[in-house]
DNA sequence: CAGTGGACTACACAATCGTGTAGTCCGGCT
DNA sequence: AGCCGGACTACACGATTGTGTAGTCCACTG
């Protein structure tokens, strides 16, 4: 299905507009906040078209979710952003249409769909395998958290790319928002933000922990701890 | 009003444990999922005292809000995580409690706060002097950019912390996983992940876009672009 | 002791949600 | 021509949502 048209913005098939609205509402607002109506009228069909094609609200997320996985899956083991910035060309030909399935990936995941929970495994594994790879400068020592912490940034990036270009005056999702982000990315990615004895001094601060944690005070509180209270603590801060 | 109890997770006054419930369903299921019923139940209470207490839904997230920002204010101007990193005992006196607030505030910058969008750039502009302020290594040429890119990306990983944490077999919001994922960013914070080469050919592949783009054909597609296409692309990846 | 105000609950209401159903339109097949 | 299946719509349904209201309980004050 849908082999008739390849590009061709409103020529779509009804299920294949639906499939782009819900993309980008669920993207946009949330998988709660979307509602079928709202997606068929984003869509120009009745709401009922949506049930038609799509079963349900669910099954419609799942087909989002498998589509956006397949369209991300073509841009094979680029390891997210990371591993293809250093690559000359790489701006052209993926950024037009890929970005929007990054970010809806990106926002399913903090609204919870079972498939981008898998995505997320998958790209940190892809990462991890990446970071081991070698074309690192210098091999992570824990590539697992690494990788983990790598593609959860770089995800929010993209959750909150509506803040990001409010901060910087330009739509990153678009070309010229992009190229300074982009810039900004490379400058992040390209200096170290610690200097050898402050990663020393920090790692030196989690061992402290560390030990005084495998010590004596389990400190089993687990989540629902007041919230009020831990005021006097120091604060001394940056300075000095 | 609650000044009698400071700590004593049951004692709370229900207005109290109203809002830290909230706090709770609102950074885990979103502003829209997370319902008022689902709030009383957790504090304990009826779904009516919630609005006796907070009159609306919407006047509720606007407590939780300026609770978040005033118990984030409290640790004051740190620049995210980031910048007390190197601060020998910034975990032990930090972490407790104030991460809660931090992963709230993650959560409502994708569901459209409009506290968060000022908190937002409120950790920008902080992060962005910090930037300046010569405490690098090297200074950013953009330092906006820059310091936007990093707030993103830290809440990134706040925001998806259930996913990092599945995939470190460890909860980073306790202790154990804190460390683990903390030694892992003074990692990546302490090594550059592009080589001097690397970050230069990659800007050299910006210009190159940039400067296509301010010659011809200003490409003024606004959003609702097909999304199906942009097949063709060259998938020379990775290696070479 | 009467009264008063706030904390708190039970219940009801309108709106909106996802879902179900009946029915119309139309192109392709025999 | 006859019809038949899928695309598509209009409309109705329970369930759930946020919200509104009436009323109970209790500590405190005169």
């Amino acid at each position: 299905m849908a082999t008739r048209l390849e590009r061709a913005s409103e020529d779509l098939t009804a299920k294949a507009r639906i499939r782009d609205a819900a993309l980008r509402l669920f993207a946009e607002q949330g998988f709660e906040a979307a509602t079928i109506r709202a997606i068929a009228a984003a869509a120009g069909v009745s709401s009922g078209l949506v049930r038609h094609h799509f079963g349900s609200k669910e099954a419609l997320r799942d087909a989002c979710d498998s589509f956006a996985l397949e369209r991300m899956i073509a841009i094979k083991e680029q390891a997210w952003v990371v591993g293809r910035l250093a690559d000359p060309g790489f701006l052209a030909s993926v950024y037009p249409s890929v970005l929007e399935y990054q970010r809806y990936v990106a926002r399913s995941m903090v609204d919870g769909s079972s498939a981008s929970a898998a995505l997320f495994d998958q790209m940190v594994a892809l990462t991890e395998q990446w970071a081991v790879a070698g074309r690192l400068p210098t091999t992570p020592a824990d590539p697992r958290a690494f990788a983990a912490a790598l593609v959860a940034m770089q995800s929010g990036l993209l959750m909150l790319h509506d803040h990001v270009s409010r901060a910087l005056g330009a739509d990153v999702l678009d070309a010229a928002g992009q190229i300074r982000l982009g810039n900004a990315l490379v400058d992040l990615y390209s200096n170290p933000l610690l200097t050898a004895e402050q990663a020393a001094q920090a790692r030196a601060s989690y061992e402290q922990v560390r030990s005084r944690l495998v010590d004596g005070r389990a400190d089993g509180d687990s989540g629902n701890d007041s919230g009020i209270g831990s005021d006097s603590d120091s604060d001394s801060g940056i300075e000095g």
